[in-house]
DNA sequence: GGAGGGCGTCAAGGTTTCGTCAAGACGCGC
DNA sequence: GCGCGTCTTGACGAAACCTTGACGCCCTCC
């Protein structure tokens, strides 16, 4: 059973919220407040958060950070309003997900059911290699001929993501929402420039690759 | 000196590793069939294990599922089959990691350090050395070419995290909580300030440090 | 044959982050 | 209250990194 922290404040919407939540095998604990909901966090962490930006105390983005700062607990905010700038600003203070009011029940349990699998350590293998090349994910490592090489903290999230399915195709949108967010998703620019990095470090000769493959027009693929 | 239990018919292959392994500190066992790679373990437990999937008398897998049925000994499967469907039933027999040949030695090296690794993480060895660079975690104590240095508190506490998983990286944000507490986890000034001191204290050049790396924007890692 | 789009490469510029230093604050024992 | 070691904080140049645009290539379609 997933322990899921409720951070608020309108009692009727808290009501609702935690019998619907609960039936679906959610441990529901309402905090009204965000000092509370930080105390309660504190003394016995959830495994997902759902907090709603309009509180009472203090700004609901401050929660997410100090949620965030303090563990690795996936959040997902709640709020009525929709610009931009607003959804910029949680998911920048480490929220997950955004879910605008309205929103109905199903939508929010397959939001969490989202985190909650992104929250898992997505693979079962931390190792990755295929001749000579030994990438491990746990110690953040890239091997080539036994020698360890150097990766940013970009071209490392670019072969993250395609590591996380060998040899499936993952499109060019996909990878630039995963590593550079939603709104980056036409900047192909990047991924050509990322992946000639990559491959530049990892390949052995980087003008005919052999693990990072273009798919013309669709995306790249990993293959071991 | 780590014992390994290498489950292999093919003898070419089977003396080529135990060279190989040998000659990188692996005191190795060769068990040709399954029922004597069983009975070797049983009479002998190994602190790791290598499992060809390609055995004469029985299913490589139920190797596999005995080995760990027995006990925690993490196994590293061999194969030259490639299919998602492989990987899978070996991974739920219990094995650790899944190569598929053809791999390269400096690759299954790398997986045996990820698996052993990974098999006794609460374990932590006691004394950590290199170089000229002795670390006892017991006693608190290092020490660099036969004299002690004296650390302060902090600077102890921030070695001391590095060192629980030597090689792996350790993220600024896990360095600020698990030193200075969860408060604290964006301050990355401190992590500067006492790295750099870390560094005058145990590096021979703190310019150019050959133990405890940055890896910018993301975070620091000890390597022996 | 020509035009256009997608890809790979490169390097300059701007931005972020790092390493270092030192001054001040703090706590502790005397 | 005083001295000592330690921790915190801010500032600065240096290094690493990211972004951006330009260019040439290949392929496809006209």
């Amino acid at each position: 059973m997933t322990t899921l922290l409720l951070v608020e404040d309108d009692a009727s919407l808290a009501r609702t919220l935690r019998v619907s939540l609960g039936a679906h095998g959610y441990e529901v604990h309402v905090a009204p407040t965000g000092a509370e909901a930080l105390a309660r966090a504190a003394a016995d962490p959830p495994g997902v958060a759902i907090v709603d930006l309009g509180l009472p105390d203090v700004d609901g983005v401050e929660v997410v950070r100090a949620l965030r700062d303090a563990s690795e607990v996936p959040v997902i905010v709640l709020s009525a309003r929709t610009t931009q700038d607003d959804k910029v600003l949680a998911l920048d203070a480490g929220a997950d997900d955004y879910v605008t009011k309205p929103f109905g029940i199903e939508e929010l349990l397959a939001r969490l059911r989202a985190a909650l699998r992104r929250a898992q350590p997505s693979e079962r293998l931390a190792v990755v290699s295929t001749g000579g090349l030994v990438v491990d994910r746990q110690a953040r490592r890239v091997e080539r001929h036994g020698q360890t090489v150097h990766l940013t903290p970009t071209e490392w999230n670019v072969l993250e993501v395609l590591l996380r399915s060998p040899g499936d195709l993952v499109t060019q949108r996909d990878l630039l929402r995963e590593v550079w967010g939603p709104q980056y998703a036409r900047e192909t620019n990047y991924l050509r420039v990322y992946v000639g990095q990559l491959r530049r470090k990892l390949e052995d000769d980087a003008s005919s690759p052999r693990h990072i493959l273009t798919e013309p027009g669709v995306g790249y693929r990993f293959v071991v």
